[in-house]
DNA sequence: TATCGTATCACAC
DNA sequence: CTAACGGTGTGATACGATA
């Protein structure tokens, strides 16, 4: 028989902004946005944001007057500086529970099976304070029998002004949190997004409570299994297991969209080589070989043509890899036979797959040496670059250019405070860099 | 008929 | 001046091709 689980959900409020505002607390109680890559979305918001109606994900130039009007500020982002944040957060909390799966950048289930509910409770607050009084990061944590149940007090807790960062769906649930629980938003459970949650609108479930005594045979004719896992965790039974290891990646995905509209294969040979350098790097960093790889470039999904270019092509290595040398030359060669000139590329990306572990693979006596894999120059090469800097070793035909039309407009970056000693304002101050 | 690969969708963050 | 709209990853499902 086992003992009912107990499992917190802990997530920063407003993650990248707050991470901005700990270094720069000029920018508390004001109205703050981090934006996507290229400066394109907005995809985190300070409340102060939120309440004068900027919408989340909504494409910077649309909002961009608005914003100057309330005196807000928008910030490209900054991922050296959220994920090392993420990091501290992440350690902070991992010694604060039996164990901890992180789920993103700002979240983790933490298992609390342990403790009374009185203890979990006092816990959850411990680590609030805990992040605050030493990382400056705002949370929210909800407890539930199940992910589903944790996400969702999580959710209650962001919401529910009463809450104060806490809330408890665990058991002993009281009626009145029962009831508020029933009035969430169906859209607001954790697995039923946009369109599922229009569905069931419009056959009258609108709230939790709705779902949760809703026939289930009608359910499970018209909708997936995704939504009885859903059902069954808000119920309080498990489907969604407990990782502590994150299981191993499928496939690794290198792609940006371009600072502007490029037509050369020059550009789209170093851009592509970048994103294939990428991906390599992190297909070791995993211990991991690439089977195959697929990529891919296209023009402006927005573009009033209808004739914007979208093209892919896959390729088979013959080999697993994960030499940067070797996937580029294939990207490159891929690149050949779906590149054609006078479109305009707005985009382009490489995909590797059959990924596989580098100790699994028993290389082929036969081959040559060019197909050893992990290879000392690899290795080698690694060192160096995470030594002296990113790509100070790295393919010709990634290029050199500091203003290729292809690299991402990033014009409102804030400094890199803790990982790039540089940008430490004393020392750029002092033009030592 | 069972299975496989691929494209597409849905979702999360 | 104007035009301008993320990236990474998983799983389900649909469907035609294949053995």
């Amino acid at each position: 028989m086992s003992v009912m689980r107990r499992l917190a959900l802990v997530d920063c409020n407003n993650f990248y902004v707050s991470c901005e505002q700990v270094f720069n607390p000029a920018l508390r109680k004001r109205v703050v946005v981090v934006l996507s890559n290229n400066d394109g979305c907005v995809v985190s918001r300070s409340a102060e944001a939120k309440q004068a109606g900027i919408g989340m994900g909504v494409p910077y130039f649309k909002v961009r007057q608005q914003l100057e009007a309330l005196g807000g500020i928008a910030l490209s982002s900054n991922y050296a500086l959220y994920a090392d944040m993420s990091h501290r957060a992440m350690t902070l909390m991992r010694d604060m529970a039996e164990s901890q799966e992180i789920y993103s950048i700002d979240e983790c289930f933490l298992d609390f099976s342990a403790f009374t509910p009185d203890q979990a409770l006092i816990q959850a607050t411990k680590i609030r304070q805990a992040l605050w009084q030493s990382l400056s990061l705002p949370v929210c944590i909800g407890l539930g029998a199940t992910k589903t149940l944790a996400k969702l007090a999580n959710e209650m807790a962001k919401t529910l002004k009463e809450a104060s960062g806490i809330c408890n769906l665990s058991d002993p649930l009281s009626p009145w949190r029962e009831s508020q629980m029933e009035e969430m938003p169906v859209g607001s459970v954790w697995g039923i997004g946009r369109r599922t949650a229009r569905s069931l609108e419009s056959i009258g479930i609108k709230t939790v409570g709705d779902l949760l005594q809703a026939p289930p045979q009608r359910l499970r004719k018209n909708y997936s299994i995704n939504l009885f896992r859903t059902l069954s965790e808000l119920n309080g039974q498990t489907c969604i297991g407990f990782e502590q290891v994150a299981p191993a990646r499928q496939q690794i995905i290198a792609s940006r969209s371009f600072g502007h509209a490029v037509k050369e294969v020059q550009d789209l040979n170093e851009a592509l080589s970048t994103f294939a350098t990428r991906a390599a790097e992190r297909l070791r960093a995993d211990g991991s070989l690439a089977s195959h790889l697929q990529i891919y470039v296209r023009g402006s999904p927005f573009a009033e043509q209808a004739s914007s270019p979208d093209d892919a092509i896959n390729i088979q290595l013959s080999s697993p890899t994960n030499d940067t040398r070797r996937l580029v030359d294939a990207t490159l060669s891929g690149l050949k036979l779906i590149y054609r000139p006078g479109l305009r590329y707005k985009k382009a990306g490489v995909i590797l797959g059959g990924i596989v572990p580098a100790h699994h693979y028993q290389p082929d006596l036969l081959r040559t040496q060019s197909h050893n894999n992990s290879s000392t120059l690899m290795r080698v090469m690694d060192h160096i670059n995470d030594r002296f800097g990113r790509d100070v070793l790295r393919v010709a035909s990634m290029g050199h250019r500091d203003e290729a039309d292809w690299h991402m407009s990033c014009s409102r970056r804030s400094r890199r405070y803790t990982t790039t000693l540089d940008e430490l304002p004393v020392f750029s101050s002092l033009g030592l860099s």
